[in-house]
DNA sequence: AAGCAAAATGTAAGCGCTTACATTCGACAC
DNA sequence: GTGTCGAATGTAAGCGCTTACATTTTGCTT
């Protein structure tokens, strides 16, 4: 014999009952407190406390038009690499009042599309999504519903999304110069699948355009596309390794992969750097354990994912697309990378 | 001059107008389209194709009382120790038609609670939690809403919760034992932060334990406390070796501090496992691309995440709790655990 | 003490959806 | 043709909340 009031969830109704107002007031308390006498603020939040009462978010949603809550799409919460940037972004949108739902896409366009078109339904304020490659439906339907948007982990100039992140291709390129100043001719490269990923795709270019303007042959490149995980980087290191020409550099898409890549040339016997290079990408805290720490791109993560807050916020309020901000990387030269050894 | 019909997002007036049907009618294609004729049926379904519609979650929750939606709060995405297992957790859930949502709690209480009524506030049919211990209102209250709950990565087959995870102070003690059995009598210990973490405390008992049997005092243990990173690993592990009589073996509350604690001892010059012994916890990928490769607990991670999974949608299916499940961790001897040095 | 504006509170209309119930339709038996 | 019945569809009542608007109360001024 359960009783509508002591086993259900209590609704606004409820509270109202029990302070001796009405549902209006009850919800002024909650949205508004300075329109509500402070005497009968007090009734109504004992009733709250009493009751337990927790505002349903979906009927707040409905009238209101405005949820507090933004959603992320990353592609993997495998591993670490996006994970400092997405906490500072929650930092700065629980700072004012924002919630953050997180949903991993799996490196699949069409589960990033999946996950987008859920948080849309959900009624997200604005997205933070991770680089610019996925279908022109996607971007119109998220122009029609005038949900906020930023790009991270990327910037182009010359998109018309609001973009918070670095040049991948020039961070890249950056790297690639100082391998090739240390006289590296034959580079293996381990990147990312490619396909749908503008990021391992200009990380790549970079390589390919420092090799170019150098005067050297593309064909001194050998490239390997795996999926982001440390045993990828390990046989894929082992794949390169037993090519011909060996190459006496490895560039990894990411910091993920050098590891794999590090623990494998020297499980192979080689050492390194003194005879294998190996170069990553991000800079996350693995770089430095690594053996020997890993010459790498430090990515400014957390000012990432903190200005990508401020300008979704900001648009969100100002209802207008914000500027975009390009982030300086920086390269970490450390042990793993050495000159070529003279054959 | 924006008219209804193209700018704004579309309803379910908008489908069944433009499909001249009923809104019943289209709800029902939705839902459940063998209800419909195939003919009406592909009207509305072009009107939705055309309109680009979306149900508005909110409003579906709102008379439905289902979401489909499961929620999963963690201590933290900073690293990959919950990594593998959400995966599978969410690869489990998707395969049945629901989204999971995952917010992260920081190591703090106070913020779990808040993110766990977020996720219920959000209609939430079920709930992952990590751990057993929070506060009793919490768990009143998901009683109340007859929402079910999950616990992974423990397990107490006295708790009323259904839990799939294995019992970390037995696991520990597996590990310990070990140690212990190779002649290590002063043992460092990095732990995370115990208050409020019972997965850790049960981890340090185990140690204990271990001591207790072997008739060693605990007097041997030197404790530290700190949060989960690699470079809380290095300080904790600076720390314990400048303390007289130094230990001969660091047992690590999981493989993130070990491997930022293998890194500091080698960086101090002691050689691992010769000098001293280190050991993680979880057997993530870290674990074996450390430098000697870590001694560690193996933690059958998408199991577990796999299991919860089906566990937490019987629940939700049959409004019953399920048997708690017990997982088997495993011991993985590798190079950074040696005999301890006759000094 | 009366009058009035401002502040506090109440009333009630929906937000977009599902679903119980009512209605219509068509196929079939006679 | 009529009657019957199940299938297909429509009608309309809310789900729990916010908010425009209406009403009451409060605190002043005169």
């Amino acid at each position: 014999m359960e009783t509508k009031s002591d086993s259900a969830v209590p609704t606004i109704a409820d509270v109202a009952r029990r302070a001796g107002v009405s549902t209006a007031t009850v919800s002024r308390c909650l949205n508004d407190p300075s329109k509500v006498q402070p005497a009968t603020r007090e009734k109504v939040q004992e009733a709250v406390r009493a009751l337990g009462y927790t505002p349903n978010f979906g009927a707040r949603a409905l009238v209101a038009k405005r949820t507090n809550t933004v959603g992320a799409v990353i592609p993997t919460m495998d591993n670490a690499i996006f994970a400092r940037g997405l906490q500072a972004f929650q930092e700065a949108l629980h700072e004012q009042g924002v919630t953050l739902l997180v949903a991993s896409a799996q490196y699949q366009p069409d589960f990033e599309e999946e996950q987008i078109r859920t948080l849309l339904a959900r009624g997200a304020d604005g997205l933070l999504l991770i680089g610019y490659e996925r279908g022109p439906e996607i971007y119109a339907e998220l122009q029609r519903r005038g949900v906020a948007t930023v790009v991270a982990w990327a910037f182009d100039p010359n998109s018309p999304l609001t973009s918070v992140g670095f040049d991948n291709r020039k961070a890249m390129k950056a790297l690639a110069g100082a391998v090739v100043a240390r006289g590296h001719r034959h580079i293996g490269v381990i990147s990312a699948v490619t396909a749908s990923n503008d990021r391992a795709r200009d990380r790549v270019s970079g390589i390919k355009e420092v090799l170019a303007e150098e005067g050297l042959p593309v064909s001194n490149l050998r490239i390997i596309e795996t999926n982001y995980a440390i045993e990828s980087g390990r046989y894929a290191a082992a794949e390169l390794l037993s090519h011909t020409p060996r190459p006496t550099a490895i560039m990894c898409g990411n910091d993920v992969l050098a590891a794999g890549a590090i623990r494998e040339v020297r499980r192979m016997g080689y050492r390194v750097p003194e005879d294998i290079s190996v170069t990553g990408f991000d800079d996350i805290e693995l770089a430095e354990i690594c053996e020997p720490p890993l010459t790498t791109v430090h990515v400014p993560h957390r000012q990432m994912g903190h200005r990508a807050a401020l300008a979704l916020l900001q648009m969100i309020r100002e209802g207008q697309a914000a500027p975009s901000i390009e982030l300086k990387t920086e390269l970490r030269v450390r042990d793993s990378l050495g000159p070529c050894p003279t054959s």
